[in-house]
RNA sequence: GGUCGCGUAGCUCAGCUGGAUAGAGCAUCUGCCUUCUAAGCAGACGGUCACAGGUUCGAAUCCUGUCGCGAUCACCA
């Protein structure tokens, strides 16, 4: 039982025995940083049971948790506030509990426990990744590792949408215009030849509709008319045909991109347990449409089409296979949702991290898929995140107004050089090594920066002012870790292994011990809210708690030898729990910088 | 127009299952490196929590309406 909830249990007691009354609940707070105390009981909600002023009420119930809690050493009562004094000893107890626990806060996994699959990432194989993806990649990983941390199984995938239109269009152009380049041959990587190949489409596509229109069509019709356009959709049909030249072509092709994007993926710090492609799945859900319709679930339209009627969840009616038997993006989601529960049947849940433009798209299909009786259909979560937009706007591949996303590692990386060559604290390292700390710290500013903001949110992204690496950022928060590593290096064995006792605690080391208690509750709000943002900004508390601590409290310089060694030791745990909580968020922490 | 989301300090963000005087960082200004790493610490300055009503002992937080920004309302994905 923790602090909370024996408190609560005491604070009932306490009512039942003064006033002969039933506390249902018991408010508590934190208390405020201006008042004495630990933990608040809030009097307010009592008095709809209780007649009285809330002061003396707080003073009753005070006076009464004084002298029966033994962890309670004393108390005030600021207008209906009940302010309670913990005991050192209580703390000091944690500590104890805490002090050999490994990987502590985390949650052991229910070997019986359903499993979460999380889908994150999957692009588009004609164009490279950009920041948008770079921001659903960060998502997606780091609630996949928070529900881990919170005791779930999951498996992480993504659905690569690797044909339709799009992927035509750059086969064509690179057919017509590439003289057989490759990423061998241009020492391109292969989603930026490939993706150079979809802009030479449109360029190429846009020069056409002109010529047209110069020779008297309307620009509509031009569109529509083409004859790279043309040729594109003739060549979507012979691959859905299986040409043997066009899906070798598109193998090829496709294949260069997932060289391509398995190099990004490294460098960003992602990964997968599996992964879906369209080209698979883009059949499935017709025959479970074909079923849903003889359930009633589905209605029929004149015209052979396919509706699902949703009005009375206030929704529209939606298209869920085509009248010529072909099906809609819907139908494809239905089948892989459910084709993912048969080949994962551990299955309770699904998460999926997809922009918030499609918040309707997910609305609907999460309700079909209740309508037709899955039981792990009401454990679905759309992931939903804002845009990144720049400040000129919208990023589009198209128009070269993208943050490429190795550019922008490479960017954060170099900066992180800059920074660190200027501090100059790097002596004996060598030039591997440093290269890896750049890297660790570059990433850690990105990533960070991202995910420190509520997943709703837009972002807005200036790559003129660069991302911060003082304050509120990731340097700092690993710039703290190697602080305390360095201390670790220092201490004798005695203060790293002798029993923690006879302690009177500093403000400080109390507030440390505090911010560390919270962080299992915090990792399960983190998971229970899908909201890598919590583990962020509690990392970021804990760190400037640490901060004030440090310059404030001599560690080493401890008069008491059981002083320093409790000091060496809390500064041990706080760095383990800011690697824990940055690990959450998919960053790697150094051992100097 | 309907629906959904957002609107908190000059800027970037916390806080939102109602609780004390709304918190950080950046920027600006003061101090602090002969002591464990100054990517730091201590402090100052900065707010009609978009606006207007309502519920409540108590509202940034809940409800209603208005305004602003964004998304969506495809037999595209």
């Amino acid at each position: 039982m923790d602090i909370q909830d024996h408190i609560t249990a005491r604070v009932r007691e306490a009512v039942k025995k003064i006033f002969d009354a039933d506390l249902e609940t018991v408010e508590l707070q934190p208390t405020r940083k201006d008042f004495e105390g630990d933990i608040t009981v809030v009097v307010f909600p009592m008095l709809r049971l209780l007649k009285g002023n809330p002061q003396a009420i707080g003073e009753q119930i005070g006076s009464y948790l004084e002298t029966h809690v033994a962890e309670i050493d004393r108390f005030n009562v600021v207008k209906g506030f009940l302010n309670l004094v913990i005991c050192d000893d209580y703390y000091l107890d944690f500590f104890g509990s805490i002090r050999k626990q490994e990987q502590y806060g985390y949650v052991t996994p229910d070997p019986e426990g359903k499993a979460v699959l999380v889908e994150y990432s999957s692009p588009n194989t004609n164009k490279p990744l950009h920041l948008g993806h770079i921001r659903n990649n960060l998502l997606g990983y780091s609630v996949a590792e928070i529900l881990k941390a919170a005791g779930k199984k999951v498996y992480k995938t993504q659905i690569i949408n690797d044909r339709g239109i799009h992927i035509c269009k750059s086969m064509l152009a690179w057919q017509k215009f590439g003289n057989g380049e490759t990423p061998e041959s241009t020492g391109l990587k292969g989603d930026k030849l490939v993706g150079n190949y979809y802009v030479i489409f449109d360029k190429e596509y846009k020069k056409e509709i002109e010529e047209l229109v110069a020779g008297g069509m309307n620009r509509e019709e031009a569109a529509r008319q083409a004859p790279l356009l043309l040729q594109a959709q003739e060549m979507l049909r012979k691959w859905e045909a299986g040409d043997e030249e066009v899906v070798s072509l598109w193998k090829t092709m496709n294949q260069w991109v997932y060289d391509g994007f398995d190099i990004t993926y490294k460098n960003l710090g992602v990964d997968f347990d599996s992964y879906y492609y369209e080209s698979d799945t883009y059949l499935l859900g017709k025959d479970v449409v074909e079923d849903g319709l003889q359930r009633g679930i589905f209605y029929r339209k004149e015209d052979g089409s396919v509706w699902i009627d949703l009005t009375d969840e206030g929704l529209d009616e939606k298209i869920v296979l085509r009248a010529d038997g072909t099906a809609v993006y819907m139908t494809q989601d239905i089948g892989t949702a459910i084709q993912r529960v048969k080949d994962h049947p551990d299955i309770g849940g699904m998460v999926y991290t997809v922009g918030n433009e499609q918040d309707y798209h997910f609305k609907v299909l999460f309700l079909i898929l209740q309508k037709l009786g899955y039981e792990w259909a009401k454990s679905l979560y759309h992931l939903s995140y804002g845009m990144v937009d720049l400040p000129s706007g919208k990023m589009k591949s198209r128009e070269g107004t993208v943050v490429d996303a190795d550019d922008l590692i490479v960017e954060m990386t170099r900066t992180a050089a800059e920074i660190s060559e200027e501090l100059g604290k790097l002596d004996g390292y060598s030039e591997e090594e440093k290269e890896e700390l750049y890297r660790i710290i570059g990433l850690g500013a990105l990533k960070y920066y991202i995910l420190k903001v509520d997943p709703k949110k837009r972002i807005l992204f200036n790559p003129e002012e660069s991302v911060d690496f003082a304050g509120n950022t990731g340097p700092f928060i690993q710039y703290t870790y190697a602080r305390i590593q360095s201390i670790l290096r220092k201490a004798d064995e005695t203060a790293h292994h002798s029993d923690i006792k006879n302690i009177v605690l500093h403000e400080k080391e109390k507030e440390l011990l505090k911010q560390l208690e919270a962080f299992p509750a915090v990792i399960s709000s983190a998971a229970e809210g899908y909201s890598p943002a919590v583990i962020a900004n509690y990392t970021y508390d804990l760190v400037k708690e640490f901060n004030s601590f440090y310059q404030n409290v001599s560690i080493l310089g401890a008069e008491e030898e059981t002083s320093r060694a409790f000091r060496v030791q809390l500064a041990g745990k706080v760095g383990e729990v800011i690697a824990s909580g940055l690990r959450l968020l998919g960053i790697n922490v150094p051992e100097r910088m």
